[in-house]
DNA sequence: GGCTTTCACTTGCCGTGTCAAGTAGTCTGA
DNA sequence: TCAGACTACTTGACACGGCAAGTGAAAGCC
């Protein structure tokens, strides 16, 4: 904003961002493409349907479930009319609040999780984690929150997306 | 894609994973939301124009624009009608071949960038540099490249998206 | 020179996501 | 106790991007 000659990025930083900005485009699109390809399944969905796995009783609100995924709660909607359809999550009425809607994973969406974990797992780990040292595992975490401290100052991280789920 | 055990992360690689899963949401959406919002442009959009802010002539075929911004000719073929709508893009047949058209940047076009730049590389300083030590930006652009070569072994950098307007 | 193939886009159709408006249930204060 | 405000979604209209089919120009082939 201010009138003064813009910061450019100097050289250091430059090759950085370009490297940086290859994996914000390339990493997303080979995630999503393993689970489309692997399970029929988008990255959105899976994360959904994962999360769900992980809470006890398989079942939370919607709005609980758009904070966790970082989704508007039209977009949840949407999706959850998507999961719906394939049988894999079932919306009831919240008993305790009649305003409130519960997602609850089905026999059928468990299935699903746990057909899709094992490859997507795999996936990271083959895309990322192989191809790091274990300091540079460490220096990623550190960079990732200073980051995200950037950008969002009062961040709070999600679950991950590729943890085993739990029973 | 084996029978065994999947390899679930480990916990400095879930910590890791569940930093960089935040930044790949997180660093997008906000790098979008301020160029729409200081310059009433999306991010694949300016990165077109500043691509061909940067290209001798300030024009290429729409075949090498594609590649560079990694989309789909079908997409930027959308992206270009986009552009031409708001007078920042003329598309006329290139006249070495036929069959390619050649993108040319008009001068509304070449103001737009210009305009929107500086915003742009002090909101990537702001949220990503502005953040990191020295050190840190040269194990990010390692990282970076490790990273790109598991999901693209064979894989080439575009340019940067923040780089001043070259004339 | 004609015929086929390839190339460089463009376009129609469709699924996904966004924004704004709508609906229904719950709380709050006079 | 009930009008108004608020909460928790849902839905309609629309923009965007993907895929496959279409178009027109160049290249190869004989």
């Amino acid at each position: 904003m201010s009138a003064t000659e813009p910061r450019w990025l100097d050289e250091e930083q430059t090759k950085a961002w370009i490297a940086l900005s290859a994996v914000l485009v390339e990493l997303p699109t080979a995630l999503d493409a393993q689970l489309q390809r692997d399970s029929g399944i988008s990255h959105v969905d899976y994360q959904v349907l994962s999360w769900l796995s992980m809470t006890p009783g398989r079942a939370a609100r919607m709005s609980q479930i758009a904070e966790m995924a970082k989704v508007s709660l039209s977009h949840l909607s949407r999706i959850a009319a998507r999961l719906e359809r394939q049988g894999w999550l079932r919306r009831t009425p919240d008993p305790h609040d009649g305003r409130a809607t519960l997602a609850v994973l089905t026999e059928a969406g468990w299935d699903k999780v746990v057909a899709a974990a094992p490859g997507h797992v795999e996936e990271v780990q083959r895309l990322v984690f192989d191809n790091l040292t274990p300091a540079q595992v460490r220096q990623l975490e550190s960079i990732g929150h200073r980051v995200l401290n950037g950008v969002r100052p009062g961040f709070s991280l999600r679950l991950p997306t590729a943890s085993p789920p739990a029973d």
